[in-house]
DNA sequence: AGATTGGTGTGGAATGTCCCACATCGATTG
DNA sequence: CAATCGATGTGGGACATTCCACACCAATCT
């Protein structure tokens, strides 16, 4: 109405929001409804998921799993290995009864996960929908949620009203991530996000950055806070260089967690994976 | 391996873990993973979906969307058209750039959903993530979430952080829901999510209960509020009776939506609902 | 043993989807 | 103005899926 929308991008709301109501559309039906053919929406499906909104199946587009995996924008998939390494040695920083915060982000949620898993008696403020989902599933741990504008992007909440509603608490650790790792401190994207891992880091008793090694050096457009803001780096392989110097030098503990030599015991699980 | 499992509950345990890793699988490749044929996978898809464990598509199966259908307690697929219904009729009383509040529920995040299509310059203050959700695909949406205790039953916020942070806005319109409506008024199972009902009500220039008919004399545990805080209700069928008269005393205005006769082509936002 | 039941494979007709090449239409651009 | 590009519809051949009825097998019940 407003502004200048083609009509095509139209279309592709409305097949994403469809998605969000049932996990699967049929092309055919969605030909009908919008009122163009079956090979239009069958192109606009496919231009959605090389943007990796909906996944294409046979017949139709179903929407991806927003549980965990989701487009958590990073390069999800392929760290998920170096992520629960990195979660799992995060684990050990936490001691029941603690009060925690914990930023949002794809390792961090992982990070959740794992922490459910853990089922320790805990306070955890979040401003993450996917941290707040992984850990209800515990009723040892409760959960309290940041007020916010809310964001698609991270599916979390942001802005002035999330940073004061932090302040207004006072937590054992802060559990954040970010896009990058440089010598003067992690470096993320987004302003707004930012805003929220410098309040809780500064609510905290401890300031934790979780991180994987592909990170490492990587600047990005803001930085969140000098290296001695941290109190630890989670990480999933040993910091080298100056990077590495820098972190000492900040005394900042480094905790490097293996990857799973985990004897699986995939109950019934088959290799079930790729194609 | 312990128990002693047929094959059958394997394959379908298979089944289900494989669509934890991806949005959709497809029944052929099931078929041949599994070792069986394609029309027992067929008929393993068709079990889970009664259950509600999947839901089955052309050519497979995708998992269920955990923004909404999920266990949203209720009985959601019954209820679709109904809902939806409701969910057109209440756009109406909707007019661009108003200030929104929007309860949590299974009605209201259809509610939510239909906003979202119809595009509107809004505000809108909500606790519950599948509303949020719905909306934020929407830029035109501004989507505000509220603090409190999270909570899995309803997948959203709760508490006295929630309330008092709802205390600070003053809204146009307040959507809420609610499990049953007597002459009292609406009423609900848990105390938590009276409150802010009542919140919401209270910093609303107008509150909108919006209830299938099913629910109609239905008495729950707690009473929300008076009829007479209400200033409509939003429905899918004239109330009869005490109760529509104690409605027209209390000065609610009924609103009835019809079912979709839909007009098909629908260009623009319209009753892409259900199947 | 004979009957019954639940689970599964098979075959074929009907239907739906996919993909490609090509035509069309409108807007932008040189 | 003509050329071009992007978006969309069309038609048809290839291929997949569905659905149904029926056969088959094994375990259980009478």
């Amino acid at each position: 109405m407003s502004l200048p929308e083609g009509k095509k991008a139209m279309r592709q709301r409305l097949i994403i929001a469809e998605l969000g109501m049932s996990p699967a559309v049929r092309t055919s039906v969605l030909a009908q409804r919008l009122g163009v053919s079956a090979e239009t929406v069958r192109r606009d499906i496919e231009e959605l998921t090389r943007l990796g909104l909906v996944s294409r199946t046979y017949g139709g587009a179903a929407g991806r799993q927003l549980g965990l995996q989701p487009e958590f924008q990073d390069r999800s998939t392929l760290a998920v290995e170096e992520r629960d390494a990195i979660a799992r040695a995060a684990i050990e920083l936490v001691k029941p009864g603690d009060v925690l915060m914990i930023d949002s982000g794809s390792t961090t949620a992982r990070f959740a996960h794992a922490l459910a898993l853990a089922a320790r008696r805990l306070t955890v403020i979040t401003n993450c929908f996917a941290v707040a989902n992984a850990l209800v599933q515990q009723s040892e741990v409760r959960v309290l949620f940041c007020p916010g504008e809310f964001s698609s992007r991270e599916r979390g909440v942001y802005g002035s009203e999330t940073c004061s509603f932090l302040q207004r608490f006072y937590a054992d650790v802060a559990f954040i991530g970010a896009s990058g790792l440089t010598v003067e401190g992690p470096t993320d994207v987004e302003t707004q996000a930012c805003w929220v891992k410098r309040a809780m880091i500064e609510r905290a008793e401890r300031g934790v950055l979780l991180l994987d090694a592909t990170k490492f050096n990587r600047r990005h457009f803001e930085i969140v806070c000098p290296l001695d803001a941290l109190s630890d780096l989670v990480t999933d392989r040993q910091p080298e260089g100056a990077l590495a110097s820098s972190l000492s030098a900040s005394r900042v503990a480094v905790h490097v967690g293996r990857k799973a030599d985990n004897p699986a015991a995939a109950p019934a699980g088959l290799p079930l994976a790729s194609s």
